[in-house]
RNA sequence: GUCCCCUUCGUCUAGAGGCCUAGGACAACUCCCUUUCACGGAGUAGACACGAGUUCGAAUCUCGUAGGGGACGCCA
């Protein structure tokens, strides 16, 4: 096959945000696709008209595009509109299309119009459980002639459409991270194509959907597995091209149960909001299932694009671990840019309502001080509380350095001295200078001198370097905050 | 219950019969740097689920057992 030819697709059902499971299948393919040049496709798979949602198909284009996983077929992400020669690709709009496939197998009696209702099927599944045989159902219209089942349509009732599974034989699945899986024809029974509403139901429409779109690779979720069996019955029938498949292990929460809300952040849109990086979730998520031939474990997109083979895709299930993710994240944030790290923390700090310096070489300085500390964007918060105009709020674990007895003299000679300063910020050298002089006037020294000077700044014992923080703090504020530690101690 | 899939350090993984006294990364621990916190640097500890077989030789191949997961829906 040619590189150009290569058509993946990533196809979600609307039902809240992007999943990270979700998220990296998409990437996967992606990376594929941007791999051999080929096509990424994005098809909404709305077929299940209760809880799919246009509000939750925008949240997924949105968080698609947050990832930066751009798609050359389906939904613009900005207007909806479709673009591509295979559309449309929200499978709720290609209705007469699984119509026409479901006649055709209805003609040839590969298909049969089925009336059974919820409770019909109910009381099979329990009879076959109870007797040691896989539930599936056992249609008593799979032999009815097509004009009597159209009779009885006539009349308004409504029939769901099954297939018929009549040969008993094993399909051979070559997977592309699995190997060789055989399906025994009997592992299913004859199952719905048309739901009775007219809507398509899954196995259905991504078969038809994946042969008509000339998708020519499919990576999915392990969920799917067997599902592909009732998808090559459908091939088959149709006489389409199967596609080539690999089914990518599921993500574990750290209990080792299939990830799910109870483990905490599971959607990108989270994890947006907690501040990660796109680049950082991109890079993780990629190598839980997947690793880089030469051990790479910060990797960017161009990286992994140029790396990327399915060969390398691990079958058994990877454990989602937050602290690996938070490293991930910390790396890729550290090495951005100082103007690029400003653009991006600076909606938390808007947020925040902080009123800080606009000066291109204090906020670099700010950054070079507090970019070690970060995990995450969010993280910026409390760390620019510190040189921000703001009230410093003295926390309980200052308060065993407001009883020392030299306290007092240091914090207030600490003032004097920010009020003796010149200039509206003080160097470093000036605040060495200043630390200097106290130690010798105050006669105090070690902790005794550095603890109460770092209270009467930041309102805490520990934090960052203060030769790196008092230059970044205005006089003014410097003189607030320590007659704020002052009236404390009187 | 039936069928399918999976099983290497706590976690993500490398490993395609001899290169493995099993390598890397995160986490943990120790030390160094340092007034504190972080960053950074150097180290330490830690795994082939179990049992048979094939082979001169098995983490790698086969079978079985156990454990985990998935599917069995007019959900996807």
């Amino acid at each position: 096959m040619s590189d150009t030819t290569v058509r993946v697709r990533f196809a979600p059902s609307p039902t809240g945000y992007l999943h990270v499971g979700g998220a990296r299948t998409a990437l996967y393919n992606y990376l594929f696709a941007k791999r051999h040049g080929g096509k990424f496709i994005l098809r909404i798979e709305d077929t299940d008209e209760a809880r799919s949602t246009e509000e939750s198909m925008r949240m997924q284009i949105a968080d698609l595009k947050w990832l930066g996983l751009t798609w050359d077929e389906g939904p613009d992400p900005e207007t909806l509109i479709e673009v591509g020669p295979y559309g449309p690709y929200r499978q709720s709009q290609r209705q007469s299309i699984y119509k026409e496939h479901a006649d055709r197998l209805l003609a040839t009696g590969q298909a049969y119009y089925c009336f059974m209702t919820d409770a019909e099927i109910e009381v099979q599944r329990q009879q076959s459980m109870k007797d040691g045989r896989p539930p599936q159902v056992n249609s008593p219209y799979r032999d009815w002639p097509i004009e009597k089942a159209q009779e009885r349509l006539a009349t308004g009732e409504k029939a769901a459409i099954r297939y018929k599974v009549v040969e008993k034989k094993d399909y051979v699945l070559q997977d592309l991270v699995r190997g060789d899986v055989t399906f025994p024809s009997d592992m299913v029974g004859d199952f719905v194509m048309l739901r009775s509403s007219g809507m398509p139901v899954y196995n259905f429409c991504c078969a038809i959907d994946d042969a008509l779109m000339k998708i020519t690779h499919v990576f999915r979720a392990e969920e799917h597995l067997s599902n592909t069996l009732r998808q090559m019955m459908l091939y088959e029938a149709f006489n389409y091209e199967l596609p080539k498949f690999g089914h990518l292990s599921i993500i574990l929460g750290s209990d080792r149960q299939k990830l799910s809300k109870r483990h905490g952040a599971t959607s990108c849109h989270e994890y947006n909001l907690n501040g990660y990086l796109p680049e950082a979730l991109n890079n993780f998520i990629a190598l839980l299932g997947w690793s880089s031939p030469n051990a790479q474990e910060i990797i960017s997109m161009d990286e992994m694009i140029a790396q990327f083979s399915p060969d390398r895709l691990n079958a058994s299930p990877a454990v989602f671990d937050e602290t690996k993710l938070a490293w991930v994240n910390a790396t890729h944030l550290r090495a951005l840019p100082d103007e690029e790290l400003w653009r991006r923390i600076e909606p938390y700090l808007k947020e925040a309502g902080f009123k800080m310096p606009t000066d291109p070489a204090w906020r670099s300085r700010a950054l070079d001080t507090f970019k070690t500390s970060m995990n995450n964007l969010k993280d910026s918060v409390e760390l620019f509380r510190y040189v921000s105009e703001d009230a410093m709020p003295i926390g309980d674990d200052a308060k065993e350095i407001l009883g020392w007895p030299t306290t007092k003299t240091v914090v207030e000679a600490w003032k004097k001295g920010v009020e003796a300063s010149g200039t509206e910020f003080m160097t470093e050298e000036q605040f060495l200078k200043l630390q200097d002089s106290i130690k010798d006037s105050a006669g105090v020294k070690g902790k005794n001198l550095f603890q109460p000077i770092r209270v009467a700044i930041i309102g805490k014992p520990q934090g960052t370097e203060l030769k790196m923080l008092v230059p970044l703090l205005h006089k003014h504020t410097l003189i607030a905050r320590a007659d704020e530690v002052l009236r404390k101690l009187l």
